[in-house]
DNA sequence: CTTGGCACTCGGGAACACAGAGTGCTAGAC
DNA sequence: GTCTAGCACTCTGTGTTCCCGAGTGCCAAG
């Protein structure tokens, strides 16, 4: 149905719709890419792969413009993801390298991708549910209130004031935070409610009621924040383009956390490393929009995902080679730490 | 030169203006307003309020438009401070005591600025420097690493990981945790520099590379983060409204922390809980914008600053009563915990 | 199967006219 | 002196028309 010069009709349509964003016409189509065709025979091939739904034009009588599948079809395979240049990758290098806590690793990559890309970069916070507890600490504030604070593997913080319903010393507090790290030290935050679980019983009467508050607000911090947060950047670089859904609506999309969540989407759990590409209507939550994405983490332990949000008119090659070198070097700077 | 009825045009020129974002000529300001006077006696007015600079028109023979200058009039002597309603109290008060953390209170005062005011909220994190040490926390995650967490009144946490020099057991670690503890908890963040300055003299001689380390991190923490970071939310709202200057710059201008940072100003020291209005070329950073802003905090220790952005052409009496309340009941949420 | 030729279509820009809103000015009324 | 009514004038924005050109689809010949 489709022999090997249609597709490269339908790669060069591509690749030019994406460089000067008007229609392809006939002619400009054999002159700049050397197809050694005359005009009128693309433009049977042209009506072949608008017949099959691979292009489309605006009105009659002007160039062709890829559909979405389309895309789908040059992105799964007509193009190679494009690696980065050797400038590009030492300047990703240098410029995570001197990031000092996990929010600065987090805010650094989120605008390091939007920068190389033009686009709008996605990043999730390093998911909890896979880390390990790294320590435990009750800060006594004052006698009826302690801070806990959990501190992961991941260089993570969560802290949380928690309101004790009884006075309590701060020996016994001191006592409670090393049983605690003692019980949940280097183990998956995902086992902690189990481990916990028969720790009141284990600990002297009067201590229990306290105990039992610290537990509830520590289980609590694990289930809300699990993955929740996600940060984003690149906005101004939605101005130029024009999308088939208003500015408004990406704009709000972008700042509804659970919005964005879904854009990213799952990492599939065998092969979490890939490029995740989803094109114009192929995506459900955000219509007229092309979302590029990757889950990050060393190896074994993904931690969370990160991608970049474009037109459906997008160059997927070069976008995709960004969106994967980001994604390895955060790892490796995440599991270095 | 400006008589009563003159002001009362001038007033009502901006009230329509705002409302419509169309300009206003004299026969529909005739009737819209009781001014009880004739269309043409109206526009005697306007000449003479063109001809000081208060409004300007278009194009010949349009309507007229308000001036930075007419605003600034408008805001300083025509308008008073819209309060919120009732309705708008309530809701306020249980979303923001709804708060977990500190990132929580200012993430959920941002979104609900935005939302109240329809424009874009920002929202800068208390300030450290006027802050005071509640604890000072050493966990050491190996035999060459500690984490340091910093946690402050406002129940702001810092941490960062320290590489020692050398070896250092964990006793040591946690008698120099008691030192620090001892030396720093309740003082000002900018006093620490100097009360430990002499410290690593008071310390047995071979802890003091580490405790010097250690040291020149947390002195670093302090510099660096002390008041630079700054949220902001509501971008979507401003896909409908026109700057002079472009989308792309505002949008740019949003994700620069220190561009955001002057743009919300300095808290002037006599009257800190004042209102800011820069409306416009009065605005040096971002023209063509204005901008409404107020220092937070309970009372005698203002912590930071929030407010809102948005064009010229904005309903100054709505967002100041927005942004003024909003400031009260964070500050007050603050001071509570 | 490819190619050159040709008639056809449609969008977008230029030229133009026109209605409507708004103004400034002047002369008269209170 | 201040306000009002009337009037001529000046714009902008909009609708219309027209035309050019890019691009197409089809057909017949190589």
């Amino acid at each position: 149905m489709l022999d090997d010069r249609k597709l490269a009709v339908l790669r060069a349509i591509v690749e030019d719709y994406v460089s000067t964003n008007e229609p392809v016409g006939s002619k400009a189509l054999a002159e700049r890419h050397n197809l050694k065709v005359s005009p009128a025979t693309v433009r049977n091939d042209m009506a072949a792969l608008e017949e099959e739904g691979y292009i489309t034009q605006p009105h009659t009588s002007a160039g062709r413009v890829p559909t979405d599948k389309g895309y789908r079809l040059f992105v799964d395979r007509l193009s190679q993801v494009k690696p980065l240049s050797g400038a590009e990758r030492r300047a990703i290098e240098t410029f995570l390298a001197g990031a000092v806590d996990l929010d600065d690793v987090v805010t650094r990559t989120v605008r390091l991708l939007a920068q190389l890309t033009r686009q709008v970069a996605v990043v999730q916070y390093p998911t909890l549910t896979r880390s390990t507890v790294r320590h435990v600490e009750l800060v006594p504030l004052n006698d009826r209130r302690v801070m806990l604070v959990l501190i992961t593997n991941t260089g993570r913080v969560e802290q949380r004031v928690v309101e004790l319903p009884e006075v309590v010393e701060d020996t016994r507090i001191a006592h409670l935070r090393a049983v605690l790290n003692a019980c949940l030290d280097g183990c998956g935050l995902s086992n902690v409610p189990e481990l916990v679980a028969d720790l009141p019983e284990r600990l002297p009467v009067e201590d229990r009621p306290a105990v039992a508050t610290i537990l509830s607000v520590l289980l609590e911090t694990l289930v809300e924040r699990h993955d929740e947060k996600i940060v984003f950047a690149g906005a101004a670089n939605l101005a130029g383009a024009d999308f088939t859904v208003g500015l408004r609506d990406v704009l709000e999309a972008l700042e509804e956390q659970v919005v964005l969540m879904r854009l990213l989407g799952e990492t599939s759990s065998d092969t979490p490393s890939a490029l995740t590409v989803r094109i114009g209507s192929e995506n459900p939550y955000l219509r007229g929009t092309s979302v590029v994405a990757t889950g990050y983490g060393s190896g074994d332990n993904q931690l969370a995902r990160l991608g970049v949000l474009g037109p459906t008119r997008m160059d997927y090659p070069v976008t995709m080679g960004a969106v994967r070198a980001v994604a390895r070097y955060v790892s490796q700077i995440l599991a270095a730490s």
